[in-house]
RNA sequence: CGGGGUGUAGCGCAGUUGGCUAGCGCGCCACGUUCGGGACGUGGAGGCCGAAGGUUCGAGUCCUUUCACCCCGACCA
């Protein structure tokens, strides 16, 4: 399957112009760089939206929102973040136009500069930190834990629909803790809690690890992450959450008073997935055919299809479905009756193909006078008959079928393109085909920044094995504890 | 910011060494025939040929300027 896409699209742009912009996932927008995100595409996001949400609420976080608009000066409090983020930000100068003195249009009243620019914020530490600095006086206080539902920008070079966008959408979550191993749990806490979600939820298997130094996020001590490969062997970090020690506690200088009385600096976590998550949606599970949506996020899970010739028929069959249509919501499933005049079957079918809905039912005359349906699974688009009495079973049966299939499908594609590798020369050509290479690397920046040079491969992580083995970097021949994981991505 | 490319109908494109009324496919509208895997016929609507200037009897086509977008790099979730 991969092959095919490989040889079939140059590379994932062509598929989202060919795929995403057909199936009304998104198209660009006129303004640089940014998406519009149409409706079914939207839908997808708030099912993602809707299942985080969920489950950072069962772990004891609350939503919050804090401003759109940073002071410029913020930013630069923390040196590594500015570092980071300064060259990628948006800022605001003015806060009024004016009719144009000399001509046609607008232009920026120049009497409306502001003293301080505004950045518009590329990630909220700054502006979060600011604010808890005010929250938090005693231990009592602690812990914080607030995510937030927001929009960011960041001006990047180049962009690419869902995967670097200038605006995406995401959550961001800031904590604050007492101790160092609180806010260390934390971080964990919520990176296990993405790669449930990505393996539970999305069906994508993911590795889990901490990056390198080189790699991690500006302003922190430790950045895990999860990293899933895409069906074109790239590999794309599909979430991140960083521990911040007492960077940003120092920088904005939040104390605290601890039980015996003494000030300390808090120790800091954040966390994030973005609208990234719906690339890597499409760029793991898509086949030649469309979009392959996991049930869980699947915004309609059953598409009832009518066959039929003219009008008298079209009423008695549609009539039906709307039976069929309300004996499955009552399962708690989302069914769209697709009941148009205007196409015809077949023009629907390869629709909602396209649409990557899960299961379709169609239903003709002779499943009329049979008493069946036909039932077609998206992801491996076998069809089969069934009568009618048994959908109530057959079809939640077959969304949990279909939700475990597309996981251990990308998952057995990650198993298949994962290698172990000791040969530098050999990594320099497999590398090509793309892939998890999981090699010996001697632990240092200027090796890790030599590799990435010579083959365009990153370390994406170091996994957690429980039974490291040492070893020697392929690279310097020097000691590895353990293998790491490389990969191009994007 | 470097290197390449493209701007002609809603979308995708063709348009010859300058030539007459600017074309094709898809989509859209109307009518009819169809309907178990992206239907077909007939008719119709839809264009300052990215913008400005120039050459010419005549410019989509040649020249100058300019703008926009796309791709490849540097930057990145």
């Amino acid at each position: 399957m991969a092959k095919e896409i490989k040889n079939r699209d140059e590379n994932y742009s062509e598929w989202y112009n060919n795929l995403v912009i057909k199936s009304e996932l998104a198209e660009n927008s006129a303004v640089r760089g940014c998406m519009v995100i149409k409706p079914y595409g939207y839908a997808i996001w708030e099912k993602i939206q809707a299942g985080l949400d969920r489950r950072f609420k069962e772990t004891g976080h609350v939503n919050a929102y804090f401003p759109l608009f940073i002071p410029k000066s913020f930013l630069s409090k923390e040196a590594e973040h500015v570092e980071g983020f300064a060259k990628e930000c948006a800022v605001v100068t003015h806060y009024r136009l004016m009719a144009n003195p000399e001509g046609k249009g607008l232009v920026v009243d120049p009497d409306a500069r502001l003293e301080e620019e505004l950045v518009v914020r590329p990630t909220s530490e700054t502006i979060i930190w600011n604010t808890y600095r005010n929250w938090i006086k005693s231990y009592r206080d602690l812990p914080v834990l607030c995510n937030q539902w927001a929009n960011v920008v960041r001006w990047e070079m180049r962009t690419r629909l869902f995967l670097r966008t200038t605006e995406f959408l995401w959550q961001e979550g800031h904590t604050a803790h007492a101790t160092r191993e609180e806010a260390m749990e934390e971080t964990r806490k919520i990176v296990n809690l993405y790669a449930d979600f990505a393996r539970e939820v999305m069906a994508l298997p993911v590795w889990i690890g901490p990056k390198t130094a080189s790699e991690r996020f500006p302003g922190a001590v430790e950045t895990l992450c999860i990293e899933a490969l895409m069906q074109d062997g790239k590999a794309l970090q599909a979430g991140t959450s960083h521990f911040l020690g007492q960077n940003f506690a120092k920088a904005f200088d939040v104390q605290f008073a601890n039980k015996e009385g003494r000030l300390e600096y808090v120790w800091s976590t954040s966390w994030g997935v973005s609208t990234r998550l719906m690339g890597a949606l499409i760029m793991a599970h898509s086949d030649n055919h469309g979009l392959v949506l996991p049930p869980a996020l699947a915004p309609i899970h059953v598409v009832l299809v009518p066959i039929y010739k003219g009008e008298d028929e079209r009423t008695s069959i549609c009539e039906h479905l709307k039976t069929i249509s309300t004996r499955l919501q009552a399962l708690g499933l989302t069914v769209k009756l697709d009941d148009r005049d205007n196409v015809r079957s077949g023009f629907k079918f390869s629709e909602w193909e396209v649409k990557g809905v899960p299961v379709r039912i169609a239903v003709g005359p002779r499943d009329m006078s049979l008493g069946t349906v036909e039932v077609a699974r998206r992801d491996t688009l076998e069809k089969q008959i069934i009568p009618l009495e048994r959908i109530d079973e057959f079809i939640p049966r077959l969304i949990k079928d279909i939700q475990q299939n597309i996981y251990d499908k990308a998952l057995d594609f990650r198993n298949r393109n994962t290698f172990e590798i000791d040969s530098y020369d050999e990594f320099r050509e497999r590398i090509e085909e793309g892939g998890f290479f999981l090699c010996h690397w001697d632990g240092t920046a200027e090796t890790e920044a030599k590799i990435k040079e010579e083959t365009k491969a990153t370390i994406r992580l170091i996994p957690e094995c429980e039974d490291p083995r040492p070893g020697k970097c392929m690279y310097t021949g020097k000691p590895s504890p353990q293998r790491v994981v490389f990969a191009r991505a994007y």
